[in-house]
Order: structure tokens, then C-alpha cells, then sequence
RNA sequence: GUGGGCGUAGCUCAGCUUGGUAGAGCGCCGGAUUGUGGUUCCGGUGGCCGAGGGUUCGAAUCCCUCCGCCCACCCCA
């Protein structure tokens, strides 16, 4: 008998999500969910691959995305996909696809999925990861934004986060922001040769990028550097204003952070982000800002101004992770001998279909209780001959060790006060 | 793509410096207790020591190559 020599894993920044940590994941879904609804946001689900061009375009020929960092394969007849890096470009794709415009009222979409990423994986960064976004389109008001942000920090706290940060920003419009940036690069020439080699090399390829670094002794020079906000044009300022005015009315914290700037082409305007010190390198919960022109770039024939925002749940899912136990086993059955195993298969089938979770295992009875234990059951139910014959049961509490002889709709009744709080 | 760290039981790890044929805790299985779990006690199962090659009488241990995982960089969706 020959067995492989090497094993098949998971591939590299794959991974396999198991129980108990499933449940987290649901749990936050459940609570995106929730949230979603509040606010009239309604679910679509796109495909997880798409023609290489929509992301092309959507995030920029010439970024490292699209050039070397998305899973890109040619199909059969030699057209190119691409497993989906981001899930935006994709929603916007099937809102011209499919007319949305013409339905009443901005469109206020959520998605949640994997996505792809074909890079060295790290803490919480992997190939195959998942994201919970959203996308309100059809609106430039700054009330939207205000209002995106806010349900975004809901979920949050009913994913059961905690200690978070919000960092808003506005990195202007077609306008004001290449002015900035040529501003930017002009001021860089004559202070980049005193700051790290990846900066000296930004400052020419990506000059937005020096207000990210981390280096401790280029941090003076940075600071000195003209910041964003007080480059933005009349309209741009008026509305980075009135979002800011609306995230005080609705109480929300948070912090102006000049140096937020998304690396895509398509952000305009707001810019957020949250942050959570315990999650390394890789510090960003989720990301979000406005992208007045990505559908015209993607080819729409109407102006579709949208704003939306991705949860990288993977790391949502890591911080929250240990607040939360498995769900519960509420009964657990064990029937001693061949006639109650019968009997209590159709015991287990009535107390199931009344909504309660119940487990079932044959054999020795110190055997199966321990086991009843082990998977956390709040009561177990012994049904032997004795009790078949009396038509009572041993309904055992496993919390307190107390155990009394029930007809079956005593156990209904008690099981239904006892889980039911 | 680049750098660093780590690969020994299901899990967390010791052993490696100074080569002598594999250990602990937890878990799992069984017993003490023929129909009663958690605590305790006793016993047991479990390893091609990541893979291949080399040195040696002898390699988990020393050398080389490869692979994998992790962290960080680049970049960030």
C-alpha cells in the first residue's frame, strides 16, 4: 500500500477556518448584517472573477496591483481573468451593467466574500481573504459620507470591537489634488536626499506615499511638508467641512490625518480608515473613501458619484476573537440499549424541529455523559428502559448536577423556560 | 520580489551547544465507578525529529541543498 509522500496542504496564505472559530466569523457577519438593514442597505453578490480589464482600469494600469500583485490567469480561449482583488470596481461594474441608476433613489449596496491577493502573505494578510463592504452610489453629499462612516463604526462595535480609531481625511478632487501633489514633489526635491532610500525613490515614483512612512528620523521633515487639507479647492474644503460637521453632530470621535492618503487612483475627497493597535504591521481594520469618477472610468454614461468602504475581517475577526464561545449544545440525548436508541431518535427529531439544538451518541453511559460534557451541553437526557416503561425521563442540568424523572412535555416545558432567557 | 525567525506527538514545547537510537504538559483512549459528566488517581495510544543528500561505527543533534510556516520590507485593495 503506498501512501503519498507529501501531504496536500492548504495553499500558501490559504487557510482552512474551523469550528469554534467559525462561529466568530458568523457572529460578525450576523452583526454586519444587522447593521446593514438599519441603515437600508441591501445585499449583491458579484462573481469572484471578473475580465482582467475592469480591475485595469478600475484601480490603475500602471499600480503594483494590477501589475504584479492579483491573480490573474488566462481562460481557455485566451481572455484574461482575475480573481477579484476588491470587490468595488465589480459592484459598480454590475450597477452600469445592470441600470441601477434608473431604480428610485441612491443605490445602497453591501457584499461580503473572499477576495484575492497574490502576495507574500504576513499577519493578517492572506491570498484568500474576506471583506464586508459597502457602496452607496448615486449621491455627493456629505451627509452620505457622514452617514457610511457612522454605520461602519456600528459594526464594529456590534461585531464587539473595541478601542478602535477612526482617522478621516480629504485628498481633494480632479482639481486640487494633482496641484497638491506637484506641490508635493516640487518641496520633496530639495529635502528627499535627507530621508530613507525608499522615500528618495518615492518622492519621483509616488510622493503621496512619503507622508506613510514610518521611519522614525525622517518624521521632522515629513511634518514640514505641506499638507493636503490646505490645498483643497473651495468645493472640496466645503465638503470635507460638512462631513466633518456631521460626524460631531451624530458624536462620532475621530481624527484628521493629513498624511491618510489611499494609494488608488479613484479616491476622491473622504478617505477613512480604522485602526486597532493590536494587530501589527498590517494596523488597518478597513478602508474606505469617496470615488466620484470610477464609474466613468469603468464606462457609464451617467455621473455616478459613490462612497463606500471595505472591513478586512480577517483582522476583524482576529481582535474580536476570544470574546465570543461557541454556541452552546442545549440537549444532549442518551438512550441506553437498542429500543431506546429508537425511542430517542424520534425524541431528538421532536425537540429539534421545536428549535433546539441537540446532539445524540449510543454507548456506555459514563461514556456518552463525559461526552455530553466535553461538547458543553446544557442538560443531557437519559432515556433507558426504566424510564421508557414509567414514560419519564432523567433530565439531567449539567451546570448544577441536578437531575429529576420528567414526562416528555414536563421536559418541553422546562427546557423552553431554561433556554429560552 | 527582498530580509529575518522557526519546523520534534493532535496542540504548546524541551532535547541540539558537547553525536550513543525520543521526552514533558495538555489532548485522546481505557480503568478506579456493570445506568451518571466536571475534580482526583492509575494505565495506555500516539513521532520517517519537514524532505533529500553528506560526514561518522553511529545523526533529532554537525555540514549542504530543497520545501513549508511565521514575522517584517516593498505595496496596500
Amino acid at each position: 500500500m503506498d501512501f503519498p509522500t507529501t501531504l496536500i496542504k492548504a495553499v500558501k496564505g490559504t487557510r482552512d477556518l474551523l469550528p469554534p472559530a467559525t462561529e466568530v466569523w458568523n457572529g460578525v457577519e450576523a452583526a454586519a448584517r444587522a447593521v446593514f438593514r438599519a441603515y437600508n442597505y441591501h445585499e449583491i453578490r458579484t462573481p469572484i472573477f471578473e475580465e482582467t480589464q475592469l480591475f485595469a482600469r478600475g484601480v490603475g494600469e500602471e499600480t503594483d496591483i494590477v501589475t504584479k500583485e492579483m491573480y490573474t490567469f488566462e481562460d481557455r480561449d485566451g481572455s484574461s481573468l482575475t480573481l477579484r482583488p476588491e470587490c468595488t470596481a465589480s459592484v459598480i461594474r454590475a450597477y452600469i451593467e445592470h441600470r441601477l441608476d434608473q431604480r428610485p433613489g441612491m443605490q445602497k449596496l453591501y457584499y461580503l466574500g473572499p477576495m484575492f491577493r497574490r502576495e507574500r502573505p504576513q499577519k493578517g494578510r492572506y491570498r484568500q481573504f474576506y471583506q464586508i463592504g459597502a457602496e452607496a452610489i448615486g449621491s455627493e453629499s456629505p451627509m452620505v459620507d457622514a452617514e457610511v462612516i457612522e454605520m461602519v463604526v456600528e459594526i464594529l462595535k456590534r461585531a464587539g470591537l473595541a478601542g478602535f480609531e477612526l482617522l478621516i481625511n480629504s485628498v481633494g478632487d480632479r482639481n486640487c489634488r494633482p496641484q497638491y501633489v506637484e506641490r508635493l514633489r516640487q518641496e520633496l526635491k530639495s529635502v528627499a536626499q535627507g530621508m530613507c532610500g525608499d522615500c528618495q525613490r518615492r518622492a519621483d515614483t509616488n510622493p503621496l506615499r512619503v507622508l506613510d512612512c514610518k521611519v522614525e528620523a525622517d518624521q521632522p521633515i515629513i511634518e514640514k511638508l505641506p499638507s493636503i487639507v490646505d490645498h483643497l479647492c473651495d468645493a472640496c474644503r466645503a465638503h470635507f467641512e460638512a462631513v466633518k460637521q456631521s460626524l460631531a453632530d451624530r458624536g462620532l470621535p475621530y481624527q484628521v490625518r493629513p498624511r491618510l492618503v489611499r494609494g488608488l487612483d479613484y479616491y476622491m475627497r473622504t478617505t477613512f480608515e480604522v485602526v486597532h493597535g493590536s494587530l501589527g504591521a498590517q494596523n488597518s481594520v478597513l478602508g474606505g473613501g469617496r470615488y466620484d469618477g470610477l464609474a466613468e472610468a469603468l464606462g457609464s454614461k451617467v455621473h455616478s458619484p459613490g462612497i463606500g468602504f471595505s472591513i478586512g475581517e480577517d483582522r476583524l475577526v482576529m481582535i474580536v476573537e476570544g470574546g465570543q464561545s461557541p454556541a452552546p449544545l442545549d440537549l444532549f440525548i442518551a438512550p441506553l440499549g437498542e429500543p431506546a436508541l429508537r425511542h430517542a431518535a424520534l425524541m431528538a427529531r421532536d425537540f429539534r424541529e421545536s428549535g433546539l439544538s441537540v446532539e445524540l451518541a449510543e454507548g456506555k453511559l459514563k461514556r456518552v455523559m463525559e461526552l455530553a460534557n466535553k461538547l458543553g451541553a446544557r442538560f443531557a437526557l437519559i432515556v433507558g428502559e426504566n424510564e421508557m416503561a414509567a414514560g419519564r425521563y432523567a433530565l439531567k442540568d449539567m451546570s448544577t448536577g441536578e437531575q429529576e424523572s420528567l414526562t416528555r412535555d414536563e421536559i418541553a416545558a422546562k427546557l423552553a423556560t431554561a433556554l429560552n432567557c
